[in-house]
DNA sequence: CGTTGGATACCGACCGGTCGGTATCATTTT
DNA sequence: AAAATGATACCGACCGGTCGGTATCCAACG
């Protein structure tokens, strides 16, 4: 094999490592020996991928973000109209809770640190004002095609971002506690019924 | 000045500046010994008062809850009608953020420890519980009196606590972002207008 | 009234242990 | 040989919590 290769893969098993210890025990709570015990690498490993604990942090931020981005981009240009857009946008919130496995409280870890962390806080920050703004040109475009009523853009916005983060929230704090993909789809149902325009 | 009354002030300015310093570095990320020295106390008065620094995180997440909850069935109280009542909470949230004066970030404190501390977990996740319910009892009521339309209270609840919780942690992230009050009272004035019966 | 006993409040040095990070060396690949 | 990779040992800082001791005040007693 490679060097490329392997470096490549103890990198990403790193990273995989990482996000669990994360997930479980919190970015403060793991130490970088832990990650390194759970990815099989030592400290020098480690210290040769990355140059501190917080870049692999920033790293795996940077990545989840990114991959929810290329999501809600595809199912936007995979959408026949607007409300059948935002439909299949809340039927993501099951698929992001089924392909993290129960190991998703680093979401919370993200949200955390971006309270502390100057870095971190602009790498999320950010991303909230994309969707607030994606969300925004959505609806436009709804109220433009005729299916949505002419409601503000932007509370609009607001409503189905904030909504979304406080359900991505409660499933987090309590995945036991509901069917949280089904709850999230008939929440977005419910929204979009009182912003779809009726036909009389 | 009675000892009691001492200690009980000691006793608050160890809580206050614990508050101050999670918000602002976070539970791991203060030391006792910082907040020691923003309360004016020795590590020794600390642990007379408290038995771990868990103690005063635990009780500062309790006092914050149970504030809340005195506050809601206020309003609740003082609604004379249901929408009435549920435009006034979204007020509250405006209450809230003026009344920590950009403390607020230990409620994401209170949300990733809850990610990992048992104690800090069953505090935490309890309130939702109620919180839902208590929405869900005033949608019934609402739909009952006929002040609003007849949709699933259970799924009305947990859009209006998703959204708070939502609306809340973007407040959180980003004080300067926008008006959080006023969004969050746009935001609920648009999803009441689509819960409310209207008359034709 | 003065004294005394003891409860409460508070002090600050100290301990065992952990942590992030570094320095150095060994091995493998090109 | 040079570069990439990763293993081992170690460092200094810091942390939560303990502990022996002191200051302050109240209540009971004589």
């Amino acid at each position: 094999m490679s060097p490329q290769q392997r470096g490549g893969e103890t990198r990403s098993r790193i990273l995989q490592a990482a996000m669990e210890c994360f997930a479980q025990r919190g970015y403060d709570g793991t130490g970088v020996a832990e990650i390194c015990r759970r990815a099989e690498v030592t400290k020098g490993g480690f210290y040769h991928h990355f140059p501190s604990k917080q870049a692999v942090f920033l790293e795996l931020l940077n990545r989840w973000l990114a991959g929810l981005d290329t999501q809600l981009e595809a199912v936007r240009a995979g959408a026949e109209s607007i409300p059948e857009g935002l439909l299949r946008m809340a039927g993501m919130v099951r698929q992001v809770f089924e392909a993290a496995g129960g190991q998703l409280p680093i979401f919370l870890e993200f949200l955390a640190q971006a309270g502390h962390d100057p870095a971190v806080w602009r790498a999320t920050i950010e991303p909230y004002q994309r969707y607030r703004a994606f969300f925004r040109d959505m609806i436009e475009a709804g109220i433009a095609e005729g299916t949505l009523r002419p409601i503000d853009p932007e509370i609009g916005a607001n409503l189905i971002v904030s909504s979304a983060v406080g359900l991505v929230l409660q499933g987090m704090l309590d995945p036991q506690g509901a069917d949280w993909g089904q709850v999230a789809e008939e929440s977005m149902h419910m929204l979009l019924e009182s912003l779809e325009r009726k036909e009389k």
